[in-house]
DNA sequence: GAATCGTGGTG
DNA sequence: TCACCAAGATT
């Protein structure tokens, strides 16, 4: 590699400044060598030989992905094109059970956005839009997952902004701009590199980028196949950047949960509001959620008498605040409250229950909720 | 434009 | 341990 042809490469670079097309060749040629086989993709090698990528698949991914890593979302992906291949059988499944299967990703209204979409793409035959205009307008398709799905999906030029581009560009121009104010910015930066050539791989490319070298701490910069582009490796403080402004800090909330058993073991549930925090989601009855300590931690704000015990208290921290849930337990006789229903044994762990209210349930009955393992029965301690 | 909306990994 | 934050969208 050390030949007189690349020394003469280096000189180039040193001479004048790199254009926008040295440095999308270069992260290209990078990308041949080190890009990350994920559940959804298909390599560079395959691309070139004429494979395309499935739009479906390039779509779910994409959403599951929106704010959510990549080794969270691989498990939940398989299931997802297991049970529903293409937009077809994902438009004929029951939101319910969507729902289940999304159950602890987090973000709930993605879900319902999922499904809104595939029964809309599936009316109107099955094929996704290939602009980004016409993606934009599709139920939780928005900026940046319209831009990724024409770039990725159908190989057309579009500006890919997403966390991990933020931070790329923030360091190769040093920009001190706080983030939010400046997307429009680093927006400018990216059309300009966006290669007419591959310009799907190019935005794979940049993620990739971020998130196995330019990460947000302890970058690899010596690995990184644009060092001798980037303004913050100069200075010495890639670090720093992006700049960001401070957050408000988590206020806590209080409130009880109450995990009713039935004799033979069904747990008590109900389904929460179809809109705002965890909404559609299955949940054990609570009181509200305060930021006042006060009587809505105990027993007395219970759903139906009972002989509650108190089981113990969970901690869980949401976007924007904390919450602490006293939790009671009690065995209920008699017919399920209007608005509950009984769930068995066999059914808790299939439930639509987000993440929150396993732990409230784990506390008043360890092991409700997790799935049943093959291996359980002859290995109890796994 | 600011608030809202989950969860798990990580350094 | 705990603060940070991830392939953002919606209202």
């Amino acid at each position: 590699m050390a030949s007189a042809d690349q020394t003469r490469k280096t000189a180039s670079w040193d001479s004048g400044k790199a254009t926008s097309g040295d440095i999308a060749s270069r992260l290209l040629d990078w990308y041949d060598v080190h890009h990350r086989e994920l559940p959804w993709r298909i390599t560079p090698r395959e691309h070139a030989r004429g494979a395309r990528p499935d739009p479906y698949r390039i779509w779910l991914s994409e959403v599951m992905l929106q704010q959510t890593t990549v080794e969270a979302v691989k498990a939940y992906f398989r299931v997802f094109v297991e049970k529903w291949p293409d937009v077809e059988a994902l438009a004929a499944a029951s939101p319910e059970d969507v729902m289940k299967a999304w159950a602890g990703l987090g973000y709930y209204s993605r879900a319902r956005n999922l499904k809104a979409c595939a029964d809309l793409v599936a009316q109107r035959g099955g094929r996704f839009p290939d602009t980004e205009t016409g993606l934009r307008e599709l139920p939780g398709i928005g900026a940046y997952t319209s831009a990724a799905i024409t770039a990725i999906a159908f190989d057309r030029p579009a500006a890919v902004v997403d966390g991990n581009v933020e931070r790329v560009i923030s360091r190769l121009f040093s920009i001190t701009t706080p983030l939010s104010e400046a997307k429009p910015e680093i927006r400018a930066h990216v059309e300009r590199m966006v290669p007419s050539k591959r310009p799907g791989d190019f935005a794979q490319a940049m993620m990739d980028l971020g998130a196995t070298i330019c990460t947000p701490r302890r970058p690899r910069c010596m690995l990184c196949p644009l060092r001798e582009d980037c303004s913050a490796v100069v200075s010495g403080d890639p670090e720093h950047f992006p700049v960001r402004l401070p957050k408000a800090d988590k206020p806590l909330r209080r409130g009880a949960a109450f995990v009713a058993v039935r004799s033979d073991g069904a747990i008590l549930l109900r389904k929460r509001a179809e809109k705002g925090l965890l909404g559609g989601m299955t949940e054990v009855p609570t009181t509200g959620w305060t930021a006042r300590i006060d009587g809505a931690t105990t027993e007395a704000a219970a759903p139906l008498p009972a002989d509650w015990r108190h089981a113990g208290r969970i901690a869980h921290i949401f976007t924007h605040f904390a919450l602490e849930l006293e939790v009671f337990h009690a065995h209920i006789k008699g017919d399920a409250p209007a608005g509950h229903f009984w769930s068995l044994v066999h059914e808790i762990s299939g439930e639509a229950l987000p993440t929150v209210m396993k732990k409230a349930i784990e506390v008043a009955i360890p092991g409700a909720t997790k799935k049943p393992s093959p291996h359980s029965a002859k290995r109890p301690h796994d």
